[in-house]
DNA sequence: GCCAACGTTGGC
DNA sequence: GCCAACGTTGGC
C-alpha cells in the first residue's frame, strides 16, 4: 500500500466532479509530464489510497481522499486532436501516456497549502518542496498519517 | 497579471 | 552531450 497526492484543477475535474462521477470513478487523464506518467503508469498499485488535492484556484489545498482502482491504460485523450491534450507524436500502437482510474473515497475538511506548509512534521513532503511541480507526489506512511489527523480536527 | 522554477525542444 | 530558448505550472 502506497500514498500519493494528485492535483486537479477544480474548474477541470473537482473532488464533487468525482463523486458525481458513474461509479464514483474517474480516468486520471491529462497528465504530461513524464515522472508523474510514471507514477501513474509504473508505480501506483490498485488500492493505493491518494490526497485529492486543488491547484490553481483561490484556495489551493487537500479536499478529500481517492483511491486506485485500475491497472495504468493508454489516456484516450492524447490520440483526440479536439482535446487539449492531444499529442501528435503518440503513436497508438506505442502510447506515451497512460493513466489510471480513480475513486471517490470521502471529502475531508479543506486543508490548505499555507496550512500545510506550517507543520514541521511535513517539512520534507514533495508537494512542499522548493519548486515542485509535479502534479503526481509520493507521500510517506508518516506523512499520510499526520494529515489524516490534521484532517480530523 | 506577474514571476520563479522547472521540463522539453532542438540546434550545434 | 551541452545549452539557450521557449512553454508550462502554479502560487501569489
Amino acid at each position: 500500500m502506497q500514498y500519493w497526492l494528485m492535483k486537479s484543477e477544480p474548474a477541470e475535474a473537482s473532488i464533487d466532479d468525482l463523486a458525481a462521477a458513474p461509479g464514483q470513478t474517474l480516468p486520471w487523464f491529462g497528465v504530461r509530464n513524464y515522472q508523474a506518467r510514471n507514477f501513474m503508469r509504473d508505480a501506483m498499485q490498485v488500492g493505493d489510497l491518494a490526497f485529492f488535492y486543488h491547484s490553481g484556484c483561490a484556495e489551493p489545498g487537500i479536499v478529500g481522499i481517492c483511491e486506485v482502482t485500475s491497472e495504468s491504460y493508454p489516456d484516450a485523450t492524447q490520440f483526440d486532436p479536439g482535446s487539449p491534450y492531444f499529442d501528435a507524436k503518440s503513436a497508438p500502437d506505442q502510447p506515451r501516456w497512460w493513466l489510471r482510474d480513480v475513486r471517490f473515497v470521502n471529502k475531508t475538511r479543506a486543508l490548505s497549502l499555507a496550512e500545510l506548509r506550517r507543520y514541521p512534521e511535513l517539512a520534507n513532503m514533495r508537494l512542499l518542496a522548493r519548486g515542485n511541480r509535479l502534479s503526481i507526489t509520493p507521500v510517506t506512511a508518516a506523512e499520510w498519517a499526520f494529515i489524516g489527523k490534521l484532517l480530523e480536527q
